[in-house]
DNA sequence: CTGAAAGCGCTTACAG
DNA sequence: CTGAAAGCGCTTACAG
């Protein structure tokens, strides 16, 4: 199909290593061949073939990023600051779906090991520690979200636990006393809904007020028609809950359709709290209080750390513990008026 | 690093010829041989190299997905999708994002042209027709979305003339008479804002009502910051609209935004209607009533169609047009009571 | 049924 | 400052 080196070499009447020289703008190169060089190159329409360069660098430059899907807005989000981050360095991504299974036999067999990438940042989920380290073995990896073991890998994330205890401790300051969570996950025994949970229960504790199982409610998947679902659930209790913090804003999301639906005012009668402060929040009526986690220093400090262990460094795993913030709006606040949308 | 092929042989005592014959399951290995071979590639974990595979082919088995931007969901979900068909033939997928701007520059370095991918697919947008012509002469393509030229490459898109039509009409249906369009775009003459335009006045014009420029209002990107600030205006005329028909959905939620914290009611005083059918219009309140694209078959479509060219096919341009339907919800339907949100 | 050799397109010591 | 040659890891005619 299109011309290789030799080709140009041919026309030009040099050698490949000089083509080759000129092509990566090495100096030493004397203008009049460089010149006759360059016109080879445009006259055949060359353009340097990439896997084969690769393959003498013994790398792809390909990072892949595999999350469960780019269909729940937090990870497009980070997707894109991900892609971004790793182009600023020269890099491209390909994207892996896990569908939240973390599945293995999917990670295996689409080219996480099959060496077509250098290296793999992943939201870990369902994986467990010991999948992880054996791929750790295979390739530079760097979780994103949560710990899944001690040390298995690079990590970024938020502190987790903090911020829901924050969001937890911000309803409670509220004065609500039914405080719901929605996004419990019985997976893995580290996962991020566990640390939220375990942030949710020590704000309840430290406020005095006794954990009711009643009030957790598990979301199989983070979807609005989850949180959606779950909120319904709540509002058939006998004591309903007077505010909810949910594991994401998706679930929050669909909450909010479910109590706004029920003819319930937000915040009025029930206040929400989401995570991850997706676009959406900032829209909808009532727009929703969530925690904002630095989605661009995650993909940062994620795109940094692989490449470096791309580049061969030989550290003990390191964590990147990014900051986040509680976005207070309307949800939550009470103070402002009531609207009516419909 | 890892084990080669060559490695494997000389550890089982066979050539490469027939660790490669092993590897690739080919059958005329003799029982004895094919396990010693397997033996040495579990010993020596052994996995191939695509990248000299690929180099050997003459191609990467890498396809590329150029979209605006992830964090718009349209693009997110659809980026899901084509993910998903490519995967189903074993490819991978590498995601450009072009901001929207279609820049050149970003494509051409981004590996489009560099031969790291063996086709793309690409919501061209700002990239006119000349360009796209040169790069289909490097790169089997596909466009998504909206012709740029006649028969420059494979296209997979709706009929957004249509679309627009009848969506205008829905409006217009309701008895509404100041129907207003927000998403104009003058960038390209064939962009996708055009014929959704040219859709929205044929409708106007088939229903006798003249058409009113104040009543159309540009958005430079398709947020829905861009929707919420163009509804402001809207409700700045002496005239305001009593429905509004937004190019895309993340539009229409940024109009809904400014209509609800304005105090109006939708859809009793301003009834609206989006295109794209993302997840966030089947959770907000009121729900939206959107014109839905079949999104899984525009994605598979799309990959077909490259994948067809990839391998070799010679045709002219082809077009498909996948089908679309009005999803009519709550923000047109005022039949439903209203309900209070906060 | 298996082996030795060439070649995909590039880069990089090694000479000159 | 430039060239001839080896090699990255694979596959594939070509022999046997």
């Amino acid at each position: 199909m299109g011309a290789s080196l030799k080709d140009v070499a041919k026309l030009a009447g040099v050698s490949v290593k000089t083509v080759s020289n000129v092509v990566n703008e090495y100096r030493h190169v004397s203008a009049a061949t460089r010149s006759r060089v360059r016109e080879a190159i445009d006259q055949l329409g060359y353009r340097p073939n990439l896997t084969a360069r690769h393959l003498r660098y013994g790398r792809s430059g390909i990072i892949g990023l595999a999350l469960p899907e780019l269909g729940i807005p937090y990870f497009a989000e980070l997707a894109e600051e991900v892609i971004a981050a790793a182009e600023r360095e020269s890099w491209s991504v390909l994207i892996d779906q896990t569908d939240g299974r973390g599945d293995r036999e999917r990670l295996t067999s689409s080219g996480a090991r099959s060496r077509t990438i250098d290296g793999l940042i992943i939201s870990p989920l369902a994986l467990d520690a010991e999948f992880l380290t054996a791929m750790r073995a295979d390739l530079p990896l760097v979780l994103l979200g949560e710990q899944v073991g001690p040390g298995i890998a690079d990590l970024v994330a938020i502190d987790n636990v903090t911020a829901a205890r924050e969001a937890t401790e911000h309803l409670l300051g509220l004065g609500r006393r039914r405080v719901a969570a929605i996004g419990d996950q019985r997976v893995s025994a580290a996962g991020t809904a566990n640390v939220r949970l375990q942030g949710y229960r020590e704000a309840l504790a430290a406020a005095g007020i006794a954990y009711d199982p009643d009030l957790v409610v598990p979301a199989e998947s983070y979807h609005r028609p989850d949180g959606a679902a779950a909120m319904r659930l709540l509002l058939s209790l006998a004591d309903p809950p007077d505010a909810v913090f949910c594991f994401n804003d998706l679930l929050a999301l669909g909450a909010l359709r479910t109590l706004l639906a029920a003819g319930l005012r937000v915040p009025a009668d029930v206040a929400i709290v989401g995570v991850d402060d997706i676009e959406d929040g900032r829209f909808s009526t009532p727009t929703l209080t969530t925690v904002a986690p630095d989605k661009t220093q995650i993909a940062e400090a994620a795109v940094t750390m692989l490449l470096e262990r791309v580049n061969g460094l030989d550290a003990p795993p390191r964590e990147v513990i990014a900051p986040h913030a509680l976005q207070v709006r309307e949800s939550t606040n009470t103070v402002a008026g009531a609207r009516c949308p419909m």
